[in-house]
DNA sequence: TTTCTAATGTACGAACTGGTACGTTAGTTA
DNA sequence: TAACTAACGTACCAGTTCGTACATTAGAAA
């Protein structure tokens, strides 16, 4: 096994990858119907025989793509350590994990889109990623539990309809970017406005869990 | 001019608004590749010629779907009258009108979510959208001066940014509801939870304007 | 070196899809 | 009722796109 130097003729795993990258954007940034099997090999140093012959079709290779993208965005969100926090602090660092993490995975947003507008029938195929997405809820789950046992928090929230608060915010912001731009003419990714926005989620969320 | 039977063997106007129902039902299901000119076609009383002969083709087609849907929406926002309500109920009842709005035109959702997928393109051809856009936040605006005099609201707020609060709350609630259900098992749209979130909303949105 | 197979490349086909050429008809107007 | 035009229908084409049959080769194993 050579050193990874860019220059090997054959590499399954490499061109594996590669096939996933820019199947990934493609995927993103098209739709599934809108994506060319033609036009992601293109992009590659390979061939679209590879395509069918590490994934099988179109539809697999958008399954692997779907299945990589949540994967690395749980391992992302488990790195967040709010143990030593107090709850109100601890919310609003979970709060801003979602919100760098949405910022910085524009592709993931747009799969995420692209999913429902296929009613995530492909996703309901991918049991494995039920599991995966337990673990961020969880972890605010505690973070609450511990605010309502300190008498900081209302006791009636749901973990889930806290991270649903989180989410839609953060996911609106990448997601309708574009018309948003278009209608009222403000950039809601605009560098200058970041902080402003992180501020404002905090400020939303602990709000409304304060008693 | 006969009466509208329903029997009339020729009809502009019929033919046309029967081209743009469907076309925004496949278009919003579809997105903008996958929807099929053939299958609108085949979905109508008439025929696929007729699709270039009112509109020109596909996408002249789907611009006049964008353009009637944003037509629609608008209207129905101006009917929210709050000038008789004291400034928070009267932003809870915006709030509630948006989110009633978005909950009746799941199309509208799907449309705008295929428009971002292309970077609102097409919108940006269509500048009449632009004025239409502008009625639901100076209203929200007014609100927002009015309850800042009244001593009860933060200076500080922003009328768009507390315009995609409430958006984005409505807007994931809706356009996600696949994905959610898939992952976390939770029906986002479920009539028993409908209340719930209504006023979920209005308390996150009045507790982040409240001194 | 020889053998073997995972990995790769080429060329092509069948089905699909947006668009159009051309012919027909309903209903109005003179 | 004759002429005219907006509205409509049919049949087809040209380009695209997913998928595959078949040939080839790099590199490991014997």
């Amino acid at each position: 096994m050579r050193a990874d130097t860019g220059e090997r003729r054959r590499d399954a795993e490499r061109t594996r990858t590669e096939l996933l990258d820019v199947a990934t954007e493609e995927f993103a940034d098209r739709g599934y119907s809108g994506a060319r099997v033609d036009e992601i090999a293109a992009r590659t140093r390979t061939t679209k025989r590879m395509i069918y012959y590490y994934f099988g079709g179109k539809e697999q290779l958008y399954l692997a793509v779907l299945e990589r993208a949540y994967a690395e965005i749980r391992a992302a969100e488990r790195t967040a350590d709010v143990g030593h926090l107090d709850p109100v602090a601890a919310v609003r660092r979970l709060a801003e994990v979602t919100f760098d993490h949405h910022e910085a995975h524009p592709a993931f947003i747009k799969l995420v889109g692209v999913e429902n507008a296929q009613q995530a029938k492909h996703m309901n195929h991918v049991a494995r990623l039920v599991d995966l997405n337990s673990s961020a809820v969880d972890l605010l789950r505690e973070v609450l539990d511990r605010g309502h046992d300190e008498g900081l928090f209302r006791a009636d929230v749901d973990a889930l309809d806290v991270h649903m608060m989180i989410s839609s915010f953060c996911f609106f912001r990448v997601a309708n970017r574009h018309t948003w731009g278009a209608l009222f003419d403000r950039d809601l990714l605009d560098p200058q406005r970041r902080e402003h926005y992180r501020t404002m989620l905090g400020d939303l969320v602990t709000g409304y869990l304060r008693k």
